[in-house]
DNA sequence: GAGCACTGC
């Protein structure tokens, strides 16, 4: 560092410290606090609403929480539309938003990215942050279409979709005109849009075709905190994106509008972000309060060896002791739920009479929509109702009536084994940050309760954060789309938190050989091509293979079908018919032509919705897969391949296809009955839900492989291993 | 004999 970088550097600092003083964002304690601090009792510094000098009225608060977007069960966007019809006057907007704990720092937050490049904003729920700061800086005048529009990115699209209705009623204008939404499959935007909702997929993808974001003056990447790939990719390219506006824009030749840029978050290592920012620019943090009540802390008095059997006692002891309100007990999977389900119910009939009924409510990601927004009907009088969940109600959905929350502490985890190639979900401790944020789910309206089933030593001992996913994930996509955006070198490039070189290296040789690298590690045209589709590489590989296969057709519908988890849907209580519906679509070759059955079926059914019922398959789901076909189809044809060529009932074919992409997925029957990798050697078995469990076959193919209680193949397919060497020739072992 | 949560021009 040269003497005047040095003091530039320096004056930065200075600069950071001033403004947070005049900012009064340290709040006295300083940004380094502690929140481990509040281990009994009261929780953190939450301003108590009996403190505020006004209280809220009642309206505004029923408002704001039936409105928030974090309420919505679903994707399903109809239901938003029809929810979001205006039912109060332009005046309490107003009224409502002049309440919301961001308003007083309005005109502070606008000076500080006047004299910022890069502001971060930490803000509780509740604080407004999401919603206020577009429209302050617009209001102010810094952002308009000819400088440059507001982008503000969102890892959840519902979200997206929901902050921009909502500031679009704000604002008094339609929904589409200045505030927009852009997520996969609907765009609500027009010409005259000043602030953009999108998804940080959709960002991220803006960045193929406009790498310095041009479009924007201002980029908000909202739930920095929950450090998805996506945002820490984002992180990289937007930070590149403004050094690079900020160099040219200094030479005087090319004139860009700097960017600014505007990172959010709930709670977030703020320090870890201002310096990541903060090379060369300087970076303020502001904190804004947000709303929350309350919540009383119950550790548990010594570790706990069963969660579950810990979760059924403490619930039912709430249920027994506690006043009125809902329970809301975090747990790690299905799996998990469904026995507390059942045992909670046995229970519930032993109660004495003059008790409270017990209701239980399911809710994680798999199960259907209709019986996610069951959660959202109130406990009839004389019940009380019991959440069972995953963490799907830690961030995506937000459950009113919530008095008492239970948590295990328990979570899963995917990991990627690079080395073996192979992921895998276990369950483990949850972070502090994770467990703060369950905790806060039972202070929503009024004070609360959390009962914590580890105890106070354990909390301490757990993480601050969960480890960020670019450390544990498979990385081709990632890859495949830096080496797309010109990023040559991927083991040196800007990460906030750079994987392994393990992974990364993992995930280079992968990319070689599906050929979307050359052996210098360039990417290739056919790379390019792969980049484009919205896919993991191996699938967009299979959709480029098929047009020499003229299987197109049938590439694109497996493809489609293999982008959502679940085509069948398998109620605990009812696993037998469930698995008796789905012989009616079985096929020999395996899952995917078995899934390509239900597509057939379900398109004569024109996706009626007693018949999926009927037939334990998942609508939205499949109401999923036909929109990725439909973008698939626009895509490939853009491309120049026809999509309606198609090999009929000749299987063999597009399973040929799929090889293209998953050659490395194959597993040959060993004389002892089980399969071993062809690539890797490992010992590997059939998954139980695939159609060809227990079935002995020559060679097979799967889409993954998952290590749960043993290593698993999943989306298996029957194929002949001579085709192994027509479709992988070149493959060097 | 088993499925954390999100997401994509």
């Amino acid at each position: 560092m040269n003497t005047s970088r040095k003091r530039e550097h320096e004056k930065d600092v200075d600069e950071l410290e001033q403004s947070k003083k005049n900012l009064k964002i340290a709040n006295n304690k300083g940004i380094h606090k502690k929140k481990d601090k509040s281990k009994t009792n009261n929780y953190k510094q939450i301003p108590q609403k009996k403190n505020d000098n006004k209280q809220p009225s009642k309206k505004l608060d029923s408002f704001s929480n039936r409105k928030i977007p974090q309420e919505k069960p679903d994707n399903n966007d109809d239901s938003f539309k029809k929810n979001s019809k205006r039912n109060i006057t332009d005046s309490n907007l107003i009224e409502f938003r002049k309440e919301l704990p961001i308003w007083q720092e309005r005109s502070n937050l606008v000076q500080a990215l006047i004299e910022n490049d890069t502001i971060i904003i930490m803000g509780e729920m509740g604080s407004g942050k999401s919603t206020q700061t577009p429209q302050f800086l617009v209001e102010a005048g810094l952002v308009t279409l000819k400088k440059g529009i507001i982008a503000i990115s969102q890892p959840r699209r519902v979200a997206a979709i929901s902050l921009a209705s909502r500031v679009s009623q704000e604002f008094g204008t339609k929904l589409g005109q200045k505030v927009g939404y852009s997520v996969r499959f609907d765009d609500k935007t027009s010409h005259s849009t000043l602030m953009k909702y999108l998804t940080d997929g959709m960002l991220l993808r803006e960045l193929l075709s406009d790498p310095l974001l041009l479009k924007y003056s201002k980029v908000i990447l909202d739930e920095a905190h929950e450090r998805t790939m996506r945002t820490d990719i984002l992180f990289a390219m937007v930070k590149k994106a403004q050094e690079t506006r900020k160099n040219s824009f200094n030479q005087k030749d090319k004139k860009y509008e700097p960017l600014k840029i505007i990172i959010m978050s709930a709670t977030l290592d703020a320090t870890r972000f201002a310096k990541y920012f903060n090379t060369w620019y300087s970076s303020i943090i502001l904190k804004i309060p947000g709303r929350q009540f309350p919540v009383t802390i119950n550790y548990a008095s010594e570790p706990q060896s069963d969660y579950l059997d810990a979760a059924l006692t403490t619930t039912m002891q709430i249920h027994m002791d506690q006043p009125k309100g809902d329970i809301l007990v975090f747990l790690p999977g299905q799996e998990d739920i469904e026995i507390l389900e059942k045992l909670i119910n046995d229970y519930g009939t032993s109660l004495p009479p003059d008790k409270l009924k017990v209701i239980t409510c399911l809710l994680f990601a798999a199960l259907p929509t209709e019986q996610q927004t069951k959660v959202f009907n109130f406990a009839p009088p004389g019940t009380r109702k019991i959440i069972l969940a995953t963490n799907i109600a830690e961030t995506s959905i937000t459950i009113r009536g919530v008095r008492y929350v239970v948590d295990t502490g328990k979570c899963k985890i995917r990991k990627f084994n690079a080395k073996i190639g192979m992921e895998s979900l276990s369950i483990e401790n949850v972070s502090k940050n994770s467990a703060d944020q369950r905790l806060g789910r039972a202070g929503r309206e009024a004070p609360g309760i959390c009962y914590r089933l580890f105890t106070e030593d354990e909390y301490n001992k757990m993480e601050r954060n969960t480890e960020p996913e670019i450390k544990r994930c498979n990385l081709s996509s990632v890859i495949l789309l830096l080496k797309a955006l010109d990023i040559d070198d991927v083991l040196g490039f800007d990460y906030m938190d750079p994987p392994s070189r393990t992974l990364l290296k993992k995930a280079l040789e992968h990319l070689y050989i599906l050929k979307a690298l050359n052996n210098q590690g360039k990417i290739t045209e056919l790379g390019k091509k792969m980049a484009e589709f919205p896919l993991e590489p191996s699938y967009a590989r299979v959709l480029i293979a098929s047009q020499e296969l003229s299987c197109t057709r049938e590439a694109i519908e497996i493809v489609s079908l293999l982008s959502v988890d679940s085509i069948f849907f398998s109620p605990q209580d009812q696993r037998e018919y469930a698995s008796d519906a789905k012989k009616k679509f079985m096929s020999p070759f395996g899952d995917l032509i078995t899934f390509l059955n239900v597509l057939r079926s379900y398109e004569a059914q024109k996706g009626n919705s007693e018949w999926c019922y009927q037939n334990f398959i998942n609508r939205r789901n499949m109401k999923h897969v036909i929109d990725v076909r439909k973008q698939l189809i626009q895509l490939c044809t853009r491309m120049g391949i026809p999509t309606n060529s198609s090999c009929g009932n000749e299987y063999e074919i597009v399973l040929k296809c799929m090889l293209c992409g998953f050659f490395r997925n194959s597993a040959i029957l060993q004389p002892t009955n089980n399969y071993r990798t062809v690539f890797s050697n490992q010992s590997v078995n059939i998954h139980p839900s695939s159609t060809l469990f227990n079935k002995k076959l020559e060679a097979v193919m799967y889409t993954e492989l998952v290590l749960t209680t043993r290593p698993y193949m999943k989306n298996v397919s029957a194929i002949q291993s001579n085709w192994l060497y027509d479709t992988a020739p070149n493959i060097q072992q």
